[in-house]
DNA sequence: ATTATATATTGCTATATCGCGATTTAACGA
DNA sequence: TCGTTAAATCGCGATATAGCAATATATAAT
């Protein structure tokens, strides 16, 4: 991970909403439990955009934001789009944090 | 440490001189060796200033912002303030993300 | 084909952050 | 008291970020 990326990283937790969103998805069936597709595709947007209270642009482009930073991932089937949490990359994100702060 | 002071924290390390600047106090015998002053007091903040390459007002500016977020203390000795980084507080900050993240 | 749904993108305004030079404040020394 | 040094604060312009409504795009359903 690059000190560009480590940034850009860093940057993207810089926004409660952006973190309770990556909190949500750690446990979906507990926050995402009225969700009609299967929740092993991740949590779908417009559910997201509900929880936040925040428009529908508005959580695309945080969405848009947290995944440039690598922690959550998109998957789209039909019209939906689906996000999920990349364990491997906030434990990383995490491991990198403690050695250089 | 509740949310709204964790939320200062990492906007206080979402600027990458900031986080340089914890990282020169980490090891202050290494990246401040031509201090006069005994190292213990802490590192002036005029030697902050060299470092960065940045303004005078520009590090002040920072070094406030950090000091608010509780990563490092002030320690004003005659007309040199003295700055110094609290492991606790850092310690206690990298193990709340750990946990929230 | 048309309509509806899901979501990204665009264009805009408002606010926050960054960086600087200039000024102020504080402490020290002559 | 006066000049010097250290560092905070102020005022400003430039850039970045956040939010929204409107629009565009893509898929699905009729």
């Amino acid at each position: 991970m690059s000190s560009t990326e480590l940034d850009e990283m860093i940057k993207a937790l810089s926004h409660p909403v952006r973190r309770d969103i990556l909190n949500w998805l750690k446990q979906p069936e507990l926050y995402f439990s009225d969700q009609e597709h299967p929740l092993s595709f991740g949590v779908c947007a417009g559910l997201i955009d509900q929880k936040t209270g925040l428009s529908q642009s508005t959580v695309s482009a945080h969405l848009a934001t947290l995944q440039r930073a690598g922690f959550i991932s998109r998957k789209k089937v039909g019209q939906w789009n689906f996000f999920a949490r990349n364990e491997e990359v906030i434990t990383q994100f995490l491991s990198r944090l403690n050695e250089q702060l």
